[in-house]
DNA sequence: TAGATTGTTAATCGATTAACAATC
DNA sequence: TAGATTGTTAATCGATTAACAATC
């Protein structure tokens, strides 16, 4: 088995993949690990790094052809395949991410929004008809979900989970302000926690702020 | 000078507040490291650890009071002040922002959304009025403005995102699909880049995915 | 006082950076 | 071939965990 990649190096690999993109979109063929570095504000070397946990990708001598590189990493994160979401709790925030057409251009499309509110039915977003939450289980169970996205509030999110994970949903993309775990090791969550990073803004800012004060 | 405090400890403050405020909820007055440790799967040593790096909050023998814990760290993280947001890009993502009830317990208020869209113009969100983008310099210059959260396309982040730190704003929420980086080092950015985590969770739901197959 | 648990130092582990041989 | 730049090993740095003396 080869050795595990940390998440670390994960977390980054987005990150490349947006800064090659906008290189494709200037039309620049190569680049070196020394030159992204200088765009990205991080080391050539840990550029080296990440990329070689996945691979060769470069040539010596040469650098980085950015379009193979590109759609390597693509590849890397499973790009190349569709990933069908649901969004689960249609107000704001689940309408918001029904919107962003964005996520369509990298294969992630939506399929589906439920929701409790009886006002949203019938309400339709880019196409998808805001559907009630009992139809959940038939839909999922007739539909290939790959991600469900949980925008709901909280005291609702485990049960409906845990009844994604019975229904054999792959991934969990959780917004309610809750960590959700699983026990089924095969479903992946991701938390995202938008109020934990406007309050680590907020100690940023304020400590910027307490500094100034003392020294004055 | 008191040493530096890393990121990696910042980022986790939020989480502990959270599990302080539901222990508060619960009724618990008082928790050991090694209880705590339990329920957010961390080590005792961190907790220990990440708390010392502000103050000793606890009591040999007895562990630490919910209520005070609690507190503190939200004293740490600027939650005793009221902090004043504005939204630029009053879309989707932008109007959901403004409808989060949660924000506004924390101390983060909503004073103002603009937008360069006419068709929203006097719409309000919760007893703000959507305003132009033209009566941004005015509204800051006569308004106190802590921090402002971009939710607009990239490609006007930057300019914005200027504009606002020449006004004196003292902090960026940046939502655009760009790493905002500004001059003025007194001013904080805070990135979220909500599809990186979509990629990052495609990873982790991909690779699972990958070794199944390998097993077949 | 005895037991419990912190605060803190020391040890370990992992991630980042530096260096350089391999090679295009 | 000479120059450039990768891939990869070794060195460093920082973060996490373990251990334990201090103390409530």
């Amino acid at each position: 088995m080869s050795k595990e990649i940390s998440q670390a190096v994960i977390r980054r690999m987005p990150r490349y993949y947006r800064y090659l993109g906008e290189l494709l979109d200037e039309g620049v063929e190569r680049i070196s690990s020394n030159e992204l570095s200088a765009r990205m504000k991080v080391t050539a070397s840990q550029i080296r790094q990440d990329l070689n946990n996945f691979g060769g990708f470069g040539q010596q001598g040469y650098g980085y052809n950015v379009q193979f590189l590109y759609e390597e990493i693509g590849k890397i994160m499973g790009l190349n395949e569709q990933h069908n979401i649901i969004i689960i709790g249609a107000g704001n925030l689940g309408q918001a991410l029904a919107n962003y057409v964005k996520f369509e251009k990298l294969g992630f499309v939506i399929v589906g929004l439920f929701d409790v509110n009886p006002e949203l039915c019938g309400k339709s977003i880019r196409g998808n008809k805001i559907e009630m939450i009992d139809k959940l289980e038939e839909f999922v169970k007739t539909h290939k979900v790959d991600i469900a996205t949980l925008t709901m509030p909280k005291e609702k999110a485990d049960a409906v989970a845990n009844q994604l994970v019975s229904l054999g949903v792959h991934a969990i993309w959780n917004f309610a302000h809750v960590d959700l775990e699983v026990l089924d090791e095969n479903v992946v969550v991701e938390n995202v926690h938008l109020s934990d990073s406007l309050m680590q803004l907020s100690y940023n800012m304020t400590k910027n702020k307490r500094e100034k004060e003392t020294l004055e």
